[in-house]
DNA sequence: CGGCGGGCAATG
DNA sequence: CATTGCCCGCCG
């Protein structure tokens, strides 16, 4: 009788221990509260130009449950059909990457500002046999703010363990090394790409990318490039693929095209 | 080789 | 939640 007195207690617990994990991961990101009480939907890409280059976001096909979130040192488009990013905006530079020295703070969290049925939960990545894969890297982030929201399911996609690690973590690297060098601003845009085949993890089937890429476009050189991987175990970082070829593979206009008119 | 940076899971 | 220990790959 004791023993099953204890089990509904710990069980009790438990219940009470996973509200106050979800309400205090959001207290703890009062940038959103604001953002959403004082728009009273979700934030939209107007309110963060500064992440786009001319502050134009790529023009994605209208889609129901498409939702553009903005965050401190990044802006995603959002998906709820595979309940991962489109795509993922940041503008970079010599100084955000000097200052971007924050402990990493790993606490990943469902980001309360999407519907529950567009989002990503914990639960759905837990024994999946994937990684969180960051989109915008925890790396890059200049404060404890950004770097906490970089831990939003919003800015992940199911990675491959093994390349997360790996030739991934390799090119976010090299991209932080080009920038640190770079004279001015550096706008980087990094996304998943599904095919019809693509699986799906967890009871919300969050879609497991085929590939990843991650898009360099320097404005002061104005240049562009791409890194393109699959989203496997032992992929190696590649040669980059022009900005055409990536528009080629994913059919989105990532640039506005007067800037690539002008590209070197 | 050790340090670092990308993660994971178990425990209180 | 926080803490801890662990894995792995890359780099100098």
């Amino acid at each position: 009788m004791k023993q099953t007195t204890l089990w509904a207690r710990m069980l009790r617990l438990t219940a009470i221990l996973a509200l106050t994990v979800t309400s205090a991961a959001n207290a703890r990101l009062p940038v959103f509260e604001a953002l959403d009480s004082a728009s009273g939907h979700p934030t939209r890409f107007a309110q963060c130009p500064q992440f786009f280059v001319d502050g134009k976001p790529p023009a994605i096909p209208a889609s129901p449950k498409l939702r553009e979130l903005c965050y401190e040192a990044f802006a995603i488009l959002h998906s709820g059909e595979t309940r991962t990013p489109v795509y993922v905006a940041q503008r970079l530079n010599r100084q955000t990457i000097e200052d971007a020295d924050e402990k990493r703070a790993t606490k990943f969290f469902a980001d309360a500002r999407l519907p529950r049925g567009e989002r990503a939960e914990l639960e759905d990545y837990k024994r999946s046999g994937y990684s969180r894969g960051h989109m915008a890297p925890a790396g890059d982030m200049p404060t404890p703010t950004a770097m906490a929201q970089s831990f939003s399911l919003a800015n992940m996609v199911p990675q491959d363990i093994q390349h997360n690690g790996g030739a991934w973590a390799k090119i976010e690297q090299d991209t932080r090394r080009y920038i640190r060098r770079a004279k001015g601003d550096v706008f980087v845009i990094t996304g998943p790409v599904f095919t019809p085949e693509s699986p799906r993890i967890g009871n919300n089937g969050v879609g497991v990318p085929a590939y990843l890429f991650k898009l360099v476009y320097d404005q002061h050189d104005n240049r562009a490039w791409a890194h393109w991987q699959e989203n496997r175990e032992g992929e190696r970082v590649g040669r980059p693929i022009t900005y055409e070829e990536l528009v080629k593979r994913t059919g989105v206009e990532f640039l506005p095209r007067l800037v690539v008119s002008q590209l070197n």
